[in-house]
DNA sequence: TGCTTTTAGGACTCAAAAGTCCTATATTAT
DNA sequence: ATAATATAGGACTTTTGAGTCCTAAAAGCA
């Protein structure tokens, strides 16, 4: 019913990946898809905004799910989680080789000042990270030195992870990933306190 | 001479900040820039790809001065000036209310996978201030724990701010990136052995 | 003053890409 | 079987935006 749908949907996000927004063209989408005729798209989509607007709802399914799965693994400890989280958005952009990278971070840069209705819904998804982060450094709170607030924390590793990506996707690199990661979980432990651990 | 030149360059600057590279048409640009008449543009610029990577060169030129004088300055200790550096970026942000921000962050990774020439340039803006941090800091090297790598360091502040930009620009809200270069700061001070300071 | 070069402007061409129309083939239900 | 509906496709319209052509007014130079 709805598999048409979703093969445009999954053409469309690696292009957008791929390309961003502005440069994608609705035949391009076509074509990727596997289907001609341009009604057809119209069929399904009232627009290419339309189709933009969701392909980064279902990222930010997908990206969110990827992270509960890690941040959520009851098995481990909180602050391993968070190491092991760290470590999948690194192997994440070097699955795709650097070049599109998380279809995220391009389209967040681009779309954001596009209309007021996709910043919005960028923004909840950086906010959804930070959020369950946050909620693991609060779970991990008595393990936590005093000055280590839990929010400004989250923030900062989203958003040096955020950074990171797309200095890796400059540069080409996927080295200079592991290695900002490397430092950011040595800052994670600079908060630990020392007592607990003994 | 070439003051219509650096008027249409000024133009496009704010421009490009504001909406991009893709969605912002030559139009605009003679439209803010205060003159008619496409030739008029076209007598100064070979192309609209030219203009823009002129933009990208001026605004590193911009940036990498703003940093130099703050990175440079021999009256302070070299991490002194490195904090003050990471001040100088959110007072930046904070000018410019969130909007726009630097010019840069938009453009970077609009513009990155657009061409080959583009996304060289950029990469060579972000190694520019990364080489500048990473000097300060081979600078401040006795004063640094022995597992801290200068150029990782380096390379780590400069995403962590690159990112922090974009996520204040997300969300318009400044003090997401005061509450990240706080713990940036925080950070770099684990790096720095404690024997020196006595 | 007359000649050349720079600066300016409007009207146009051309290409790409968004979106519509209208027709055809499956699929399903009665 | 047949009417209704979902799926598919091609050809068209329209808009937008990059880039060109050709003319006019200043500004320097002889």
């Amino acid at each position: 019913m709805t598999a048409r749908r979703l093969q445009i949907l999954d053409a469309a996000a690696e292009l957008l990946g791929e390309k961003g927004y502005a440069r994608t063209s609705v035949d391009d989408i076509i074509e990727r898809a596997g289907l001609s005729g341009k009604s057809h798209f119209y069929h399904y989509f009232k627009s290419k905004e339309e189709l933009g607007y969701e392909v980064i709802g279902r990222q930010f399914d997908l990206m969110a799910d990827r992270g509960a799965t890690v941040l959520r693994d009851e098995s481990l400890a909180p602050l391993d989680r968070l190491a092991g989280f760290i470590d999948s958005v690194v192997a994440l952009q070097a699955e795709n080789g650097g070049k599109g990278g998380s279809p995220f971070g391009t389209l967040s840069a681009e779309m954001a000042d596009k209309d007021e209705r996709f910043r919005l819904r960028i923004a909840q998804v950086f906010r959804g990270w930070s959020a369950q982060i946050q909620a693991l450094l609060d779970e991990a709170h008595d393990q936590l030195t005093d000055d280590a607030d839990p929010q400004r924390l989250a923030r900062f590793i989203v958003a040096t992870l955020e950074g990171a990506t797309q200095m890796a996707r400059l540069k080409r690199d996927p080295t200079v990933l592991s290695g900002i990661a490397l430092d950011l979980k040595r800052f994670i432990s600079t908060n630990q306190r020392r007592t607990e651990t003994a």
